[in-house]
RNA sequence: GACCCCGUAGCUCAGCUGGAUAGAGCAACGGUUUUCUAAACCGUCGGUCGCAGGUUCGAGUCCUGCCGGGGUCGCCA
């Protein structure tokens, strides 16, 4: 439509009646929220009005001029300020039903990112434990988001980013070799102030004491320290990966931290579903440090110097020192103050290796990243995006999507956690309780950026209330129908792709009822959504369409109650169903495609 | 003190990147079933879009300043 009202405009231009050179850009052509303006309605003369110095209303009135001879326009009105409303023929709403029981499962799919490279970061949980559910979050976004950018034709890579280089894997390693020890016997009474208290490490400790013996004990603790903490990264993250094969995220490719600066990669393969190699990011001998070589760029341009950073505002650091540090400059970027690069011990800050992590995306040919993080590094995005912008020479782009934090509840009640005992609530707890597509649909169910209140005992709730259960209700309801509609089509294929190639040869044209017309137009909406979505990297709205789509077809089944002759199935009339099941066919795609992208599956039947 | 996020119906939230009379669900009240799944549907009630300015044909949406809630603030992760 948007290229008839383009072409609507040239007609005026050639004609003499517009300035040529126009900005065409802010025109739209939509469907209005309110549906009795009309099908389409386009804002085209309000935007052309000033800079072709014309009045709205006449500039509207000589463009909806030229769209009355469409052929597919029934009705052109122009309305409030300048709208110019279109009333599509039915004929227009019979072709987009058609091409999206025609497109079946690759309905809705975009070319709008023409094989552009996109990396995507999430999860990233440090390898100390198993994932709880404030990752499992970041998980559920993160593959929905690569998903989406997948179907909206983006070359994705997901990644994850593996910190198994700092000062927590080692303390990692201390808390592991206490539950060696234990293993071997020994009381070791409470963890530690500062250890990690959990008893997941207890395996941990129990392979060690197996396969070692007493042998670690006789070591000093800098010999031992990397063999353990070897195990434990690599046990915690088989851990990791379990829950997140629970959940149905999945990875490209998992990126050692500790390869940046050893030039080694962690000698860990995995097999099953969010199966990945972990990535060589350099040849041996030598292992260059990729940190230093970042630092060593950003030296060279200047954005690193030595100097002095005034104490830290806010909670008193005890331990701080006045010192000349290594620091970047990125207050140049529009960061608050500038960030040290390294630490008092030598060792690199974690915002150096960030960045050279990020370097190596883009060496890796990544102009577009997306970083899925925790709410409470929100204060990590200015200098991180600072860094991404100087080390990639201005050429390269970082969206960093903050996920917020999920409270837990149960009919209403608050689920207390005790931090104390390490016992935060686990992914794979919640996914047991109520299971993958609950979580994963419930996640998605709301903006990034708010809160997120997860009633444990709602989500299983089997009502209109609980949005999850709604939408694949939706989907089974059509699934009945076709099983049923066999009593009037016997030769119905069950398999999608034949019934789709069956029922879009019916004759759409019988669809002309309003409320069959709305659903198509929903239908029909599809393909927009998924692009701007895509556009705005924002899954939940797929989860927000669905939903109402799934409304507006449960509607137009109930309408069938009163009125036998809206049903989806009319006895004695093989022609009508045709038409009525190739709309079920649209529906049903849309949910099962919609709910694909999600992650949730679309059940044959809710029984 | 600075920065980031949030503030929309009694509650939980959408609002398609600036469009027309701001929408759903829940809660409350009323209705619909000899029916293709009532696990559903329809209706009624409910609003100073936190407040005040500004930008323009037009603001819940963009800008500025306040108010309220949350988060973060050198080497933590």
């Amino acid at each position: 439509m948007l290229e008839r009202v383009h072409a609507a405009t040239d007609a005026l231009v050639s004609a003499g009646k517009l300035p040529a050179g126009l900005d065409k850009s802010r025109i739209v052509v939509e469907p209005p929220k309110d549906a009795s303006h009309g099908d389409m309605a386009t804002n085209v003369a309000m935007v052309l009005a000033k800079p072709a110095n014309a009045r709205p209303r006449e500039l509207a009135e000589a463009v909806a001029e030229k769209l009355r001879s469409d052929p597919l326009i029934a009705k052109v009105e122009i309305a409030g300020p300048g709208f110019i409303n279109l009333v599509l023929k039915p004929a227009a709403w019979a072709d987009a039903l058609h091409a999206a029981v025609v497109a079946g499962a690759n309905y809705g799919k975009s070319a709008m990112g023409a094989h552009k490279k996109i990396n995507v970061e999430y999860v990233s949980a440090n390898p100390t434990g198993p994932m709880h559910i404030g990752h499992c979050r970041g998980a559920v976004f993160g593959d929905a988001l690569a998903n989406l950018l997948i179907f909206a034709g983006y070359d994705v890579t997901r990644e994850y980013y593996i910190n198994d280089a700092g000062a927590q894997v080692d303390v990692l390693a201390r808390s592991a070799f206490l539950r060696y020890r234990e293993a071997l016997g020994e009381n070791i009474g409470p963890m530690p102030e500062g250890l990690y208290p959990g008893d997941y490490l207890q395996e941990c400790g129990a392979e060690l004491a197996s396969d070692y013996g007493q042998a670690l004990k006789e070591m000093q603790e800098a010999e031992w320290l990397p063999i353990v903490r070897e195990r434990a990264i690599n046990m915690m993250i088989a851990e990791i990966r379990n829950d997140l094969m629970a959940l149905n995220v999945v990875h490209d490719l998992f990126f050692s931290e500790r390869s940046l600066i050893e030039g080694e990669p962690e000698e860990v393969v995995f097999t099953g579903g969010a199966t990945a190699e972990v990535i060589v990011v350099a040849p041996k001998p030598p292992p260059p440090d990729l940190v230093a070589e970042a630092i060593a760029k950003l030296r060279a341009q200047g954005v690193v110097y030595e100097g002095r950073l005034p104490p830290p505002k806010g909670a008193p650091v005890e331990d701080y020192e006045d010192r000349e540090q290594t620091l970047f400059r990125s207050t140049d970027f529009g960061d608050d103050v500038d960030r040290p690069l390294m630490k008092s011990d030598g060792s690199y800050t974690y915002f150096a290796s960030d960045i050279a992590y990020h370097k190596s995306k883009i060496d890796r040919g990544f102009a577009t990243m997306i970083d899925v993080w925790g709410a409470d590094h929100g204060g990590y995005v200015k200098r991180m995006q600072a860094a991404v912008k100087a080390v990639s020479d201005g050429k390269a782009e970082l969206d960093v999507k903050l996920v917020q934090l999920v409270r837990l509840l149960r009919n209403g009640e608050p689920i207390k956690m005790s931090k104390r005992a390490g016992e935060l609530i686990l992914s794979r707890d919640v996914v047991a309780e109520v299971g993958r597509d609950a979580v994963r649909f419930m996640m998605l169910y709301r903006k990034n950026d708010a809160l997120l209140d997860f009633d444990l005992a709602k989500v299983i709730e089997q009502s209109r209330d609980n949005a999850v259960f709604y939408v694949q209700y939706g989907h089974a309801r059509g699934q009945s129908i076709f099983r049923n509609g066999l009593e009037v089509l016997p030769d119905l294929p069950a398999d999608p792709e034949g019934r789709a190639a069956v029922l879009a040869k019916a004759n759409l044209a019988l669809l002309d009822d309003p409320a069959e017309l709305a659903l198509i137009r929903r239908i029909a909406q599809f393909p927009r959504l998924i692009e701007a979505a895509a556009e705005a990297h924002e899954p939940h709205r797929i989860a927000f369409y669905l939903y109402e789509l799934a409304s507006e077809f449960h509607g137009q089944y109930s309408l069938g109650t009163k009125s036998p002759h809206l049903r989806f199935i009319i006895q004695n009339d093989p022609k009508m169903t045709a038409a009525r099941l190739a709309m079920v066919q649209g529906v049903v795609g849309v949910l099962a495609a919609g709910l694909a992208l999600l992650g949730v599956s679309a059940p044959e039947e809710m029984r």
